[in-house]
DNA sequence: TCTTAAGCGGACGCAATCGTCCGTTTGGGC
DNA sequence: GCCCAAACGGACGATTGCGTCCGCTTAAGA
């Protein structure tokens, strides 16, 4: 989106203890909401990147502006990867690339599913009309992939988000290897071909039923008595 | 699971107000976690059912046994829904309805499927045993279906789990009607057939990306600034 | 009706988190 | 090296949820 995050160069304005101090809070952020979902306390947070909380409030005011600040590459990542699926020879090829990029990133980095879910009623100035722009990238992508007949016509670019859904759900119940996660993407993907050959699976999970490490609230992986 | 919780007669040594009051706080519960999600105060299940909070607590210990306590009643009706899964005359007909039943409860009965994931690594002594008989009767269902040739080979009990866990997250992410829920689930029917014959799905959701009314808590539809 | 113990309810103490206020430190221009 | 505005950090008051304690109420047996 805003290509000024990366610029991490030099004269913006602002103090060099400043700038430093934002990157820290980002990256313990991410750690934090990894290890404990995104209601993590800011204080947390704030003592993991080794600031005071009014730092932290500084440089973001709420909540919802750091979660945002702290998965933004990763929304760009995403962002990105439609392009690039746009720009696939195989309409169905980049179709699923698309999928399968976005699922990895979900899976990989803890925290990142709840963000994406929070992230969506978000309807701020800016971030509307790219959202706008990935909306309609994702119809055309869509509409190609069924047009080169690989893609079931009855597919609905809703679909997409329904998938998308269903995994953050998956992944923040169940933080494991990821072998659920590729089983589902890997079931979705075929169930949305016209050919559907059963091509191999991934392997199944070898969780059973009893022994889910799965705590009620947000993403964090157990009850745990807060490891202040 | 206990039959007792169904005895509203009488003499079971329990004053008829304490039973009253239970009761009161179950209908409380359900509806308190279906609109703010099981992490709802319990000072607001008490107010909710008209009761002090002390005698909530003397009725429910725990949080967690208030939950169980709620949603007992659909728990109880997915190990039903196995039963007659497993009594069903084609193997794949008792597969599907299981499937549709259990996820039909999670976007019905709002809450539960919070309450559904939250009791998985629950490993209390009783209900460990019927978890183990749930657990050998869903193999044996998967078992079945493939035997007769209409589950795919690869299809494993664990993707059950997966299945439902998915379920539940898109369920918890938007509260709709259900369009999407049905959608999801009829697409992981029919990639799990041997013969996808690509019959028509329900219809599609409506919601466009950004239009989705989601919380970043648990259960609740909105970001609501509590109602009390 | 009387008795009594089971049941009730709200006030209270405790703990966690929030977000701000304000005195102190420090980067970087001169 | 000096200066000052920008940046920092921790203490603090406020809010919210938890779970218990204790005096009052009431169901139900005699």
């Amino acid at each position: 989106m805003t290509a000024e995050s990366s610029r991490i160069t030099a004269r913006d304005g602002v103090r060099a203890d400043a700038r430093r101090n934002r990157e820290r809070i980002l990256v313990a952020a991410r750690a934090v909401f990894a290890e404990h979902g995104i209601d993590a306390p800011m204080a947390t947070v704030a003592r993991r990147a080794g600031v005071g909380v009014a730092t932290l409030y500084r440089h973001f005011p709420t909540r919802d502006a750091l979660v945002r600040g702290a998965f933004a590459q990763q929304m760009e990542t995403c962002a990105r990867a439609l392009t690039e699926a746009l720009a696939a020879p195989d309409p169905w090829q980049g179709f699923q690339q698309l999928v399968e990029t976005v699922c990895a990133l979900q899976r990989e980095e803890r925290g990142f599913p709840a963000a994406f879910v929070a992230a969506f009623p978000e309807s701020t100035s800016e971030h509307a009309q790219s959202r706008q722009r990935a909306e309609r990238d994702l119809t055309t992508l869509v509409r190609r992939a069924q047009a080169s007949g690989a893609l079931r016509a009855d597919f609905h670019p809703s679909d997409l988000a329904v998938v998308l859904l269903a995994h953050c759900g998956l992944v923040t119940a169940l933080p494991d290897d990821g072998a659920a996660s590729q089983r589902l993407v890997a079931y979705l993907l075929q169930s949305f071909r016209t050919d559907t050959a059963n091509k191999p699976l991934p392997p199944p999970t070898t969780l059973t039923l009893r022994s889910l490490p799965i705590a009620t609230d947000s993403t964090g992986p157990s009850r745990c008595p807060d490891p202040r």
